[in-house]
DNA sequence: CGGTATCCGAACCGATACTG
DNA sequence: CAGTATCGGTTCGGATACCG
């Protein structure tokens, strides 16, 4: 699935769940995901607008409609994901891994 | 979301994708996956039994209860990329780009 | 402000060869 | 058969500097 390949590029989501909030500048965005460097919320931009998934309007950059149709399948998977990943830090406190404690 | 991270690396999907039709052992895997080098596939399996994803059975690998969630989760996503895959290509062909025709 | 060009180190893919 | 070790080649991330 390409999908996952650009997703699970970084920042691509960050990207994605930010606008999903409306439009935004590219400055917006970069300091919305802690100041990424510009070289890479560019490389992001450019491709999640080669796909479809954004575009730039007035108001700065937004999803379009297939972006924001992603975003609502997305959004269901993003919450499981979490607990899924608490999950996993529960597991790996419990297990002793090798230290003897 | 971490989890992109994850299952955006190469195969990983394909693995998970596999393995919901059932336990395969390791060479069925590599040979679903037009024969992925042994190396990759040790590393992802490696990577989803770490995460909770997959398990060791009598009958090779399989997804753990927490993977068939997923998968569940993330069949109507993989569905929906596929049409989306799809209008991409339209687009492309739709679109001149730069040459004259 | 918005975006591009360059460059380097890190991470990743994957072939091959090898052990149990 | 199942899995690991090693080692290139390539891609990706990201800092910096720069242009319109």
């Amino acid at each position: 699935m390409a999908l996952f390949d650009l997703l699970g590029r970084s920042w691509a989501l960050g990207i994605i769940w930010q606008l999903a909030n409306g439009a935004m500048t590219f400055r917006q965005v970069q300091e919305s995901c802690e100041n990424i460097s510009p070289t890479i919320l560019n490389r992001r931009i450019k491709e999640l607008v080669a796909c479809g998934l954004l575009e730039r309007s007035d108001q700065g950059y937004q999803l379009t409609k297939t972006g924001e149709a992603l975003f609502r399948h997305l959004k269901p998977l993003g919450a499981w994901s979490l607990q899924w990943a608490d999950k996993l830090l529960v597991l790996e406190a419990a297990e002793p891994l090798n230290n003897e404690t």
